[in-house]
DNA sequence: TGGTGATTGTGAAAGATGTGACAACTTCTA
DNA sequence: TAGAAGTTGTCACATCTTTCACAATCACCA
């Protein structure tokens, strides 16, 4: 019954996991929700509850132990195993998404990169060869990836996602700037950072 | 009395400018409600509810005139005008962010680049010469620069947060993996592609 | 001109989310 | 060993957010 736990809970594990992880790499071993709290503009109550959700990982008194936390959020979430993400589109923003050095060891790895463009099929960005959209779908069908990047003109995106869920895909992360149609199974996040800086543009003067 | 009006309200603002927008190119002059609600997945009620809170954009019977809906959403979003926005992290992804086309027409265009690498200093991405972080403060308060975005790694980046909060900046849109620690009037917005994948891996399999 | 179908703006109700407060427990110290 | 200080997990409550439902209005057409 893991349908039961709010949205909202679960988009905010990934922050407490990062957090920990930095926390962990500053040598601390223990830490508490207020501490937590602190650090991520979160009040300890909130944390708390979120991670009552999904069991005791705390001891009263003392905290919470990061080694062990962050290793039950990292199963909560479904990110011990390392998953294989299909990348499509090359341009400056694929490009920069296939550079990106940010995605080992928190349960991400780039396993394919496709484009439309006949100048850049059969080049590489990185260590990865550019492959054309037409293969697309018999590639992810049959390595059975479950995750894709969109980094295509919006023009293009509405039809790349329609492609990638067809061949099985259920997670997008879309960079495009546009909303995506997809059915009920399939997860969209969407990252356009004009969207981010009209949000606080509304606050300023 | 504007900070009557629900952060999540502001924050979707923007999601329908970008719709109208995409709308209007299209070559569509008038919308409705259900029809907007339809293309982003909301429902028609909260789209009118959270227009209502700045004013009645529509008219009954016949939906809202797109041109005139998307002039109001710029003016109340405060992008009518074209901000000055700062990059600091000249990297691959601050190298990106600089070459990425979608600023234009968005209400944003970046003025300058700021690096702390003596082998980037005075080279140039896209149209904009790299400059030293020593000079940051004095180039953003003397241009009154209100908007930053930050691309450089974790552990710099809380540090160039407050160098840039201290000449003066006033939101922050961060790339760093890293939550940052400001003050109640400084804005915060953060791109991490990972979160973004991590909240939906827990929903997978 | 009057009737029909469409759509907005909004108050009230329902539902979701966040906070406060505290018993229960742990560790530390004297 | 006993008391003090700190912290969790949780329940009840408060607040915030979304949905519902409908009067009011508009455009169109017969």
């Amino acid at each position: 019954m893991p349908s039961s736990i709010p949205d909202i809970v679960i988009s905010r594990l990934p922050v407490y996991l990062r957090a920990l992880e930095r926390l962990s790499q500053e040598g601390q071993e223990v830490t508490s929700s207020h501490e937590l709290g602190k650090r991520l503009g979160i009040s300890s109550a909130q944390i708390r509850k979120d991670l009552s959700h999904f069991g005791g990982f705390g001891k009263q008194g003392t905290g919470y132990r990061i080694a062990y936390l962050r290793e039950q959020l990292r199963q909560v979430l479904n990110v011990e195993r390392d998953w294989e993400v299909a990348l499509v589109g090359a341009g400056d923003l694929g490009n920069a998404v296939a550079r990106y050095r940010g995605f080992s060891n928190r349960g991400f790895h780039i396993a394919c990169v496709f484009d439309s463009s006949t100048d850049k099929i059969g080049k590489s960005i990185a260590e990865f060869l550019i492959q054309p959209l037409d293969t697309m779908h018999t590639i992810i069908a049959e390595r059975g990836i479950k995750i894709a990047m969109v980094a295509v003109p919006a023009e293009s995106a509405q039809s790349v996602a329609d492609t990638l869920i067809a061949a099985g895909v259920r997670a997008i992360l879309n960079y495009a700037p546009i909303n995506l149609n997809v059915p009920d199974n399939v997860h969209v996040q969407y990252i356009d950072p004009v969207i981010h800086l009209q949000r606080m543009t509304y606050y300023l003067e």
